[in-house]
DNA sequence: AGCACGCCGACT
DNA sequence: GTCGGCGTGCTC
């Protein structure tokens, strides 16, 4: 029978050597739960860390030294190594951290080494490029082209030259170079192929932190100087300079011969903000997202191993590089969703950065206005350190913020824009200035119906409804992102007349604007509108600039742009994303509002936000008034507490898919059978039920969901239990630890 | 993850 | 009669 991979088995940390004979476990790049049993061959010695390069079935596959064998597979079956490839070993605190990160996910380790090295030629020797030197040596015939180019390479001497770079500079053709080097009068030397990245300053060029950014700079930089493992708290207001705050933590962690880690959420990952880096250090960081691709990704995978790279910006996959010291790990607006990786690989990039954070030694700092309910409570409970940033850089000053009760002052049938926003946003627009209408749903109408038959238009292979999207004129599914022509008459009945548009959608609210404001300006920002980050980056710029009245925008306007003229916000349904009781639909209700509130009046112009909804007295909005966020917390963390969710009690979602209905409902329903093996260990089990949406993309889904006590060693829990139900192989089951969404 | 093996439809 | 579709299962 197979066993359980158990990481940090002996021999896993020392520097164990394994001699020809031996077994050893190598991790491979592929959904293995732990490690395979190779043969050393004769005349090899390995390490743990080192890349080797075995036999798969009858492919070759490169693979990475885990430990010792585990000794389940007859001698006689297992095949030798083929070669221990030149290239540097993976680090033991990246080895740890990948073995603990799977266990923690409960994801098969090889899938968690996958995401370590995905780079390409990995395990290929470095790429060299030849230089010619020349040596000083005359050729027995001299001409003048041969003068010209030894003149050239005496000019460049030093590092050498390209044997093409060489020829341009002296006019010639490659012959002559290449007939140099043959008489000996130019000697080639390799040089790694990827140029190398430029030194960052140690101290920044002008010292214009305010009084409260250098007070918070200089803790951060001691928690840094300290050594060991640390986790802070940094939570500052909109534009209250958390960048250069933490970019100080970074220079000190630098200076003191570590590198730094910079994670933004997948969206941030902006010019802009790797200007400012610039700005700070002289040169630009070395970049990671899904983005860097080819000789650059090789680039940045080899500067992070080797240590040349400093500090890295990059997304949540950057976590997984292979850092040859990692002092500092910073996630900026750590209670962005997205840093939740949802798919192939579940995992929460601020808990795993934590998780690295302490098996290298270093420092974690959590940057956020409006911090999660984990990082506040941990904050709260001691085991964070809590930095407070209170001022906002300048002399901006918070807008006012009041709520517009859509009971008593609803707009008509069919609009969204009440009396008071509407008031409001002209008085703007008179003195010049520009308004900002947020409402988090692209398209024009989320629901499309006909009046005569009552037929609704949903996505053939997902449970939800198709969004109306007048400006491409099609129907589409935000679910799957299958599409449709927008039909001019119902398929149901066949009348053409009484298709009616359901809520409202950017689109939509732009209509109405028009209408009301006319002659206004209008601008919408949503990002099936826009092709591109270049092409986002210019409508940003053109508003800032002036070039709009009123900007109507989704999601992508709530962040991080500066637009100097915008003084008011208006948030059209601020109770949109309190419905369906998500756990944290209260908590992200807040951090959106307050993040879209913030837009307004940034610079020296005061601001003013409405926020509209049907529930004023709801605690996000109370909150969100008063600008008390601290009483927020403490509300919240009092909810979760009696109710033992996180964080203080533990959640697990189990996601049971496939394509045979029958078949999923039936492994759904054994799960829940074997309710009390999870009992048994102290936990609870709900469910089986089908998932909020039940379907996507043709794949039946149902979820169970387990809650256990803090303490419970939950993952072991779940693999007892598991363990006791047979999967049918088209029935996939999936375990979220720590679940964010609950689709 | 790949990749082979295997068992049922439309072609030379 | 074969080529080939991708479901199922294995790889130390």
């Amino acid at each position: 029978m197979c066993r359980r991979y158990q990481p940090g088995a002996p021999g896993v940390s020392g520097a164990a050597r394994f001699w020809p004979g031996a077994r050893v476990g190598v991790a491979l790049p592929m959904p293995f739960p732990g490690p395979l049993d190779y043969l050393v061959p004769e005349g090899m010695a390995l390490a743990c860390g080192d890349f080797v390069s075995v036999e798969l079935g009858r492919r070759q596959v490169v693979g990475v030294v885990w430990g010792p064998g585990a000794g389940d597979v007859a001698a006689e079956r297992l095949k030798p190594v083929a070669a221990r490839l030149d290239t540097p070993p993976l680090r033991a605190g990246l080895r740890r951290f990948i073995d603990r990160a799977a266990e923690y996910t409960m994801t098969p380790l090889g899938m968690m080494l996958r995401l370590a090295t995905r780079v390409p030629d990995l395990g290929q020797p470095p790429r060299m490029r030849v230089l010619l030197r020349p040596t000083g040596a005359r050729p027995d015939r001299m001409t003048p082209a041969r003068a010209r180019v030894l003149d050239a390479a005496a000019e460049h001497g030093g590092a050498g030259l390209a044997p093409v770079e060489l020829a341009r500079l002296a006019g010639v053709s490659a012959g002559v170079v290449k007939g140099l080097e043959a008489a000996g009068c130019l000697a080639p030397h390799a040089v790694p192929a990827d140029p190398p990245f430029p030194p960052l300053f140690g101290q920044p060029p002008g010292g214009h932190l305010s009084q409260a950014q250098a007070e918070a700079a200089g803790l951060l930089r001691e928690a840094v100087a300290a050594g060991g493992f640390s986790a802070t708290l940094l939570r500052g207001v909109t534009g209250s300079g958390k960048t250069e705050v933490y970019l100080e933590a970074a220079a000190e962690c630098i200076a003191r011969g570590r590198q730094a880690l910079v994670l933004l959420p997948e969206v941030a990952l902006t010019p802009g903000f790797l200007a400012r880096v610039e700005a700070r250090f002289g040169a630009r960081p070395a970049e990671w997202h899904h983005g860097v691709t080819g000789t650059e990704r090789r680039r940045v995978w080899n500067a992070a191993a080797s240590g040349e790279a400093r500090l890295v910006v990059g997304a949540r996959s950057a976590l997984f590089l292979p850092f040859e010291d990692l002092g500092l790990i910073v996630i900026d607006e750590e209670h962005e969703a997205s840093f939740k990786q949802e798919d192939v690989v579940l995992y929460h990039a601020r808990d795993m950065a934590v998780l690295r954070a302490s098996v290298e030694g270093g420092a974690v700092v959590l940057a956020s206005a409006t911090p999660s309910l984990e990082s506040w409570a941990n904050a709260e409970a001691g085991k964070y350190r809590r930095i407070e940033l209170p001022d906002r850089f300048g002399r901006a000053v918070l807008p006012a913020i009041e709520t517009v009760d859509l009971r008593s002052e609803a707009p008509g049938r069919d609009r969204w824009i009440t009396a008071r926003l509407a008031e409001a946003t002209q008085g703007r627009i008179a003195a010049g200035e520009q308004a900002l209408f947020f409402l988090n749903r692209r398209g024009y109408a989320p629901l499309t119906l006909c009046r005569a038959c009552g037929h609704r238009f949903g996505c053939p292979h997902c449970d939800a409804w198709m969004v109306a999207h007048r400006f491409r004129a099609e129907l589409m599914c935000h679910q799957c992102g299958h599409t449709a022509p927008l039909p001019s008459a119902c398929p149901g009945c066949g009348r053409d007349d009484r298709l009616a548009a359901c809520g409202p959608g950017v689109e939509r609210l732009a209509e109405e604007a028009a209408e009301l404001f006319p002659g206004a300006r209008i601008e919408v920002l949503s990002s099936d509108l826009i092709a591109g980050p270049e092409a986002v980056k210019a409508r940003l710029a053109a508003i800032a600039a002036g070039e709009a009245d009123i900007v109507i925008g989704t999601q992508m306007v709530a962040k991080g742009h500066n637009f100097p003229l915008l003084t008011l916000v208006g948030v059209i349904d601020a109770d949109m994303g309190l419905l369906g009781g998500d756990l944290r639909a209260a908590e992200r209700t807040f951090q959106m509002l307050h993040q879209v509130a913030g837009r307004a009046g940034r610079a020296e112009r005061p601001g003013r936000a409405l926020i509209q909804t049907a529930s004023p007295d709801h605690p996000v909005m109370r909150a969100i008034v008063s600008g008390d966020a601290e009483a927020f917390w403490r509300g919240q963390a009092e909810l979760r507490n009696l109710s033992g969710m996180p964080p203080y009690g533990r959640l697990a979602g189990v996601i049971v898919s496939g394509e045979d209905e029958a078949r999923v409902a039936e492994t759904a329903r054994a799960l829940g059978r074997a309710a009390p093996l999870i009992e048994r260990a102290g936990a609870e089990l709900y469910g089986p039920a089908p998932a909020p949406i039940a379907r996507v993309r043709g794949r039946v889904r149902m979820r169970l969901l387990i809650k256990a006590p803090k303490g419970l060693p939950l993952q072991e829990a779940i693999r007892g239990w598991l363990a006791a139900v047979k999967v049918p192989a088209a029935v996939r089951v999936v375990v979220d630890i720590d679940p964010q969404s609950f689709l």
